[in-house]
RNA sequence: GCGGCUGUGGCGAAAUUGGCAGACGCGCCAGACUUAGGAUCUGGUGUCUUCGACGUGGGGGUUCAAGUCCCUUCAGCCGCACCA
């Protein structure tokens, strides 16, 4: 037969549509698989071939599980609110509503288009209230449970344009739009509490399965400390300054101190230091730097010393000079440090250029010419001297330090509490009233959803307030505790919320009395797989699994962990190496390759092109390849004849089963298919297969083309869907060889092949070493030294 | 700076984990069929001074045997980034 996509692929898609042999069944007897790949945000520009990468792995998975007889639910939604969507709403002058309606439909259709196996009857989409209703609901939950709270902070603030700014549209301290001075604004932020599930995060890594660097990005991001608090005496005022350190055993090294230039303490004190009006002007200073300035600028040390506090050191009693510098972070430990220039780099440079004296305290290093952060003796520390290990002197002076009630163990985390709220108008609303009498005030469960309101204009206000803030019929409300009038919460929620639990509503996404029904999350939970791209393994996966591990704490999920295993595919570069980028122009459009070469042609080439989870640049003229294999194997309809197995071709047909299931598993499917390829030059070259045969490879190449082969078994004569066919079976026995061409090596040189039967003793491929004149000859009339034979493989023979 | 990953033909890549390096695909070369080929089919294709030698970024080592293990060095990519 000839290989006509273009009449076969829609037809297919609409009978698998029909039959409904994706839908997840509620039967829970079976067993279940549950394969989960990111959903995408649907920009208006549509899908990307990296989208269809994401999903063409565990599509294969999921196809081939189906096959296996599991329950698989492999479902698809979009996660539809933020940013992008917004602006164009306001560029173009339509409602985002508008926007997202009609992206997520074109999306819909491309991925229809592909045939992927999704379960269409469950799409959820964030921006929907029935959905974001849960949303809100989960983050209420949060509030009743104190996770949710209100700080002031700083932020990137340009007063130009009156709107607050992310570290990524203010670098260098200009604003992005205007280019004019970015300054730090104090505003008042929502945070989520996730600081607290810290220890959670990293205990419950141990029991999933993610890819090694998944992990160790996320234990990274998390970044857990131990170490140390103390207290270092002031002068001139009754207090002491607290401290964070992972090296207390440096104490006696400590010859000044620093804090952040925010710290409270000089506000506090203002009144006894001398130089008040130095140190504002360089708070000031640092204040204009973002936070990405600040943490550039490594090499050049800055500060200020105060002038009428000192500190003294708690280790040996001496008096010690206190710095601000912008080194030392305020969100950090305790905003101030001990500084120990010895032992620390950073702590050497500014002594270096402050002129500050430097003690050495651990021996091993010249620090006379750099700081010396390795091990060694204890020395110049009293109590300490002679010491040769880390561990123990830090015990040592804990011990110290609690004695005198001054310190004690601490443990400091990287991660930072959840900054959640944006003044954007296409987020979900965030569901608190502010009451004058009564505070911060739940919206009442009952009240959710709180619809966000329909508005025509909603740019963001001057000032940098919320959009919503210009509708006072949602801003003004009655606080549902007293009754007084009150005013509505008009931030919304950050991107990252709607996808922290859309997991769990796929499970049942119907639900209106619950976001998913208990019995049916205890059946499908946890997510047996999870793939997605390495740029959602902190944030968004952090996030979800904050969220989870929120909900099984008070009840709401049967499983602590949400993803059992994580993958992740590399990225698809342009034909040039390079990113993909539309300034670059060198996007592939997906809806490009199908309309030329077919769904199929598609989906072949992505897996093939590389090892899927590494970056691999497009290649057009590879693209063909994949569409000769594919026309290939349309061709063995007209060869195949009769029934059972071709001698010829038995044992290929079992190693190719036997490879392609497992290479599936693995996510090989590059070579899964180079498998698949290789058995078809075979095939050709024995000129013959029978009808069993085929169909036994159509099935095995289904999930990665299910159109083609899907049009194959009906031209066999089927009129099952071969989608939800049996996946075959291999006979162990019959992947072996009964001979098998072993390497030959003389002196540890490659010399030829000999043909043995399978598993042969040493002796019996001896022998026929010895009767090849070739090979014998390379070791006639010398004696053989050694003889190393490993079976079925090599044959290495030492001569002199 | 720290951490991780990668480095193999003209190109994308394989290599049962220490055992015939380059599977499979692209490209290229030759031939066939053709008025024609950017279609199809067949054969070939790591390099060189080609009965042999060399070859997995460079250098060194362990081993009968190294792409794979160890030491060292270089290059590229991706995270994190003054984390005390």
């Amino acid at each position: 037969m000839r290989y006509d996509f273009k009449n076969i692929e829609a037809k297919w898609q609409e009978e698998w549509e029909k039959a409904g042999i994706f839908h997840a069944s509620e039967d829970h007897t079976k067993p279940k698989f549950y394969g989960l790949v990111e959903f995408p945000y649907p920009s208006g520009a549509g899908m990307h071939v990296g989208h269809i990468k994401a999903y063409s792995g565990l599509e294969v998975v999921s196809r081939k599980r189906r096959m296996q007889g599991y329950n698989v639910l492999f479902p698809m939604g979009f996660d539809a609110y933020g940013l992008p969507t917004e602006n164009s709403a306001i560029k173009f002058n339509t409602h985002p509503r508008i926007l997202t309606d009609r992206n997520i439909e074109k999306f819909t259709s491309q991925l229809k288009r592909v045939g992927f196996s999704f379960d269409w009857t469950r799409v959820i989409d964030t921006t929907d209230e029935k959905y974001y209703k849960w949303t809100q609901w989960i983050f209420r939950k949060m509030f009743d449970k104190g996770l949710v709270f209100r700080a002031t902070t700083l932020v990137n603030y340009c007063p130009n344009c009156k709107v607050v700014l992310s570290n990524e549209d203010s670098q260098g301290g200009k604003c992005d739009i205007c280019h004019g001075d970015v300054v730090q604004k104090s505003k008042d932020v929502w945070y989520l509490r996730i600081t607290e599930y810290a220890d959670k995060l990293l205990e419950g890594l141990k029991k999933v399965d993610y890819l090694p660097n998944v992990k160790l990005q996320q234990e990274n991001w998390i970044g857990r400390s131990e170490g140390a608090f103390a207290d270092f005496k002031l002068t001139n005022c009754d207090e002491s300054l607290r401290i964070y350190t992972t090296r207390c055993d440096t104490m006696f090294g400590v010859t000044f101190m620093v804090i952040a230039p925010e710290h409270p303490i000089i506000e506090k004190y203002a009144d006894r230091i001398n130089n008040i009006a130095e140190l504002e002007a360089y708070k000031a200073e640092c204040a204009k730097k973002t936070e990405f300035e600040r943490t550039q600028l490594v090499k050049d040390k800055t500060g200020v010393r105060i002038d009428g506090i000192a500190a003294i050191n708690p280790a040996n009693g001496k008096e010690i000079p206190v710095y601000i510098s912008d080194y030392v972070m305020m969100g950090y430990g305790t905003g101030a440090i001990m500084a120990v220039p010895a032992h620390d780099e950073r702590d050497y440079d500014f002594a270096k250029k402050f002129g500050i004296d430097i003690i050495e305290v651990i021996k091993g290093g010249d620090i006379s010419k750099e700081a010396y952060t390795g091990d060694g003796e204890m020395v110049n520390s009293e109590f300490l001297n002679g010491i040769k290990t880390k561990k123990e002197a830090i015990d040592k002076m804990l011990a110290y330090l609690s004695e005198k009630g001054i310190g004690e163990k601490g443990v400091q985390y990287k991660m930072k509490d959840w900054a959640f709220n944006r003044q954007r108008y296409w987020g979900e609303p965030i569901p608190i009233i502010h009451c004058e009498k009564c505070g911060m005030v739940g919206v009442p469960y009952e009240e959710l959803p709180l619809r966000l309101p329909d508005m025509e204009n909603f740019v963001p206000g001057e000032g940098g307030e919320s959009p919503l803030a210009k509708v006072e019929s949602f801003v003004n409300c009655t606080c549902p505790k007293c009754g007084a009038p009150a005013k509505r919460e008009t931030d919304t929620m950050p991107q990252w919320a709607g996808s922290s639990w859309y997991f769990l509503r796929y499970c049942d996404a119907h639900n209106d009395e619950a976001f998913a029904d208990q019995e049916k999350l205890k059946y499908w939970l946890p997510v047996d797989w999870y793939n997605g791209g390495m740029e959602h393994v902190t944030r968004h996966m952090i996030y979800s699994r904050f969220w989870h591990h929120f909900l099984y704490d008070i009840g709401e999920v049967p499983v602590d962990e949400p993803y059992a295993k994580r993958t992740a595919q590399g990225l698809i570069l342009g034909p040039d190496g390079d990113k993909m980028s539309k300034s670059k122009g060198n996007v592939v459009d997906p809806n490009d390759v199908v309309d030329e070469y077919g769904a199929d042609v598609l989906r072949i080439y992505i897996l093939f092109m590389g090892d899927y989870g590494s970056a691999t640049p497009w290649n057009d003229s590879s693209v063909k390849g994949c569409k000769r294999f594919l026309e290939r194997i349309a061709g063995l309809t007209d060869i195949a004849k009769g029934t059972g197995a071709t001698p010829k071709l038995e044992s290929a047909f079992h190693k190719t089963i036997k490879k392609v299931s497992q290479d599936i598993e693995e996510m090989k499917f590059n070579t899964a298919i180079a498998a698949m390829m290789a058995l078809v030059n075979d095939i050709y070259n024995v000129g013959t297969l029978t009808v069993d045969e085929l169909k036994t490879l159509i099935t095995l190449l289904n999930p990665f083309a299910p159109h083609i082969t899907e049009e194959i078994w009906h031209v066999l004569g089927e009129n099952t869907l071969l989608s939800v066919e049996a996946w075959p079976s291999y006979d162990e026995a019959k992947t072996v060889d009964s001979t098998v061409t072993i390497a030959v090596q003389i002196c540890g040189k490659m010399r030829g092949t000999i043909d043995v039967p399978a598993g042969a003793e040493e002796d019996v491929a001896f022998d026929i070493i010895m009767k090849d004149e070739k090979l014998s000859s390379f070791f006639a009339g010398k004696n053989i030294v050694k003889k190393i034979y490993v079976k079925n493989k090599i044959f290495n023979i030492i001569a002199k």
